[in-house]
DNA sequence: TTGTGGTTACGAACTTAATCGTAATTTAGC
DNA sequence: GCTAAATTACGATTAAGTTCGTAACCACAA
């Protein structure tokens, strides 16, 4: 039994957002959503899918002649294993360290500011 | 005038690590600190080190036969930059989403939570 | 001077990811 | 059934990153 170390990839992580946004897709529709911000050929878009599929990042059903393409994993888990990852390698382990320069970095707005203490609020019973 | 992107990969962000903690190194250190987490050989160790001299990721003393490396990014900037990318392409561009979930996930002590708590009172005036 | 140990330089092999071209397949319309 | 349009399958190529082998170089001791 062993556990897969699904670990997707910088363009697999942009078709998977795509799917995550639109539930499910064929490969014409992530297509066209991919060609948007890059230019590469459909099959290219098309083979990235089919990779994803053996490596179970996505599922499809194939019961009709044009695919269709579901993620596999969610955008939490997803999120939590690079936040997980980048704690490890650029904060020393410290999630706090690396909160800290999240809030320091890109100013939030007052009304964030004041979510994120009620949530601590909460954390801390 | 073009700005350089370095964006250091996976093995050159271990060895941005151990320089950051150092301050400086030779191959050898470097390599000796290398060692202890995987077993790839002197030479691979060089190379990468002379691939980071040519892009900038570091510079180095070569005024005796055994080189001194220095890190040429900071840790802060280098941090900085993952985070900015990582909000963007998982978080859809909002930093407290990322804080809210690097709260969940690794449950911070009470004194972090709280220095957390201190932090934003100042950044919300 | 010679050789030994440690170093840098450098090219080549290997691996993984990304891209594309082309053929095979399917469906719909005629 | 036959063709056209769209799709999937798949191999080949390119590109980037990693790894290593070997040669060249240098300092120092015997």
């Amino acid at each position: 039994m062993t556990i897969k170390k699904l670990k997707p990839t910088e363009s697999e992580l942009e078709i998977l957002k795509i799917l995550w946004d639109k539930e499910n897709a064929t490969v014409r529709e992530v297509h066209e959503e991919l060609s948007k911000n890059k230019d590469s050929g459909y099959t290219t878009t098309l083979k990235l899918l089919q990779i994803m599929f053996e490596k179970g990042l996505v599922t499809r059903d194939d019961s009709n002649k044009t695919h269709i393409y579901q993620p596999a994993v969610t955008r939490l888990k997803t999120q939590k294993q690079f936040l997980d990852k980048m704690i490890n390698t650029l904060f020393a382990g410290s999630s706090t360290q690396l909160v800290l320069q999240a809030l320091g970095n890109q100013k939030a707005s007052k009304d964030e500011l004041e979510e994120i203490q009620k949530y601590l609020d909460n954390l801390k019973k």
